[in-house]
DNA sequence: CGTAGCATGTAAGTTGTTACATGATTCG
DNA sequence: CGAATCATGTAACAACTTACATGCTACG
């Protein structure tokens, strides 16, 4: 009677929304919650293989011609119950990993220049990735006008964009000080 | 010719601050980088002996009465070589999971109050982030008033209030509006 | 005609956590 | 006297990524 995992659950919480294929989880978590979960085919196949194992989703297999086979999943009552279960329970967050400043930590051994190199370039991501909330906005205010969890979908892009807002201040405040700091020590 | 991975090159980078020891590297590790690079005992130990196969860094051994022998690490040239260069290369970001998103996404399952609630308990949590980042603050300023990296290390601190004063903004506002929605959805 | 999209999946490898084992000392 | 701190380490497991394998269709 092993646990499930998080990603099983987020795969449970996919088919929340509509019944789907392995490959469409996939498409679907990459725009929707792409900016703070990721699921690789490599977890998605064996997991619902394993879901549908314990009774949370059942398939079924739909045939087109010159087309492949698509196994679409849904949820089963248990599943439903599963997830909702699973979504009460207070959210548990381990700190995350971040490359860039680690770099930044040890910036003395590279310099200020270097530093400011990886600032811009994060700078750059940033803008971008605040396009691709706004687009994502767009396409949730499309495709599901009328679907009853779009305000909780808005929650979350607007993290995004609070998030990513505080690292550009962040950014160009860092950048400023070690350009400043570079002229200085120069004298 | 095994590349090294991310942890072992944040062990070189902890080593550069000074020589110490696996349970230093732990300890240090938690008030310095801790609120965005987590590593375990189960990471270290095995790591500083693959460090010192590869000639990167080197031990040796203290001795006191009535206490364990301290394996102490230091660079070695070689090692600092390999930790520039990589500290040079552009860092890459994977996008965090982050549980708390995942669940709200879904809120819709298991309505507003249970959403608000795990708001609340972020939120506080968050406080307390604030709260040791101030402390870290002035830890750095007593413990190394003159270490030339100091300023890099003020730098990551920032990240970390500014993130977390952006965190707390956009929680108060989900949950007001979490709130104005169960009201009014009551009519 | 090549590339992208549709659609499934596996295998091997890497990375990481957790719990365990040991044992002395110091502090309340 | 019990808990925390100092200090090392391993084994088992869990989780995740990547590359590979297959093969058809639609588009430019």
């Amino acid at each position: 009677m092993k646990e499930l995992n998080q990603s099983q659950f987020a795969l449970l919480g996919l088919l929340s929304i509509a019944p789907m294929s392995g490959y469409d989880l996939k498409q679907l978590s990459e725009w929707s919650v792409g900016h703070f979960w990721r699921e690789s085919y490599g977890q998605i196949y064996p997991s619902l293989r394993k879901l549908e194992e314990l009774g949370l989703v059942k398939h079924s297999t739909e045939t087109k011609p010159g087309r492949p086979d698509r196994h679409v999943y849904r949820l089963t009552r248990a599943g439903e119950g599963e997830l909702e279960h699973w979504l009460e329970l207070p959210p548990v967050n381990e700190v995350p990993r971040n490359e860039l400043l680690l770099k930044l930590f040890f910036g003395g051994l590279i310099g200020p220049e270097a530093c400011i190199e990886h600032l811009s370039k994060h700078l750059l991501k940033l803008h971008e990735d605040l396009a691709a909330y706004e687009a994502t906005q767009k396409r949730i205010e499309k495709e599901s006008g009328k679907h009853p969890q779009r305000r909780y979908w808005s929650l979350t892009l607007s993290y995004g964009e609070h998030i990513t807002k505080a690292q550009i201040a962040w950014c160009e405040k860092s950048m400023r000080e070690l350009k400043r700091q570079g002229t200085e020590n120069r004298e």
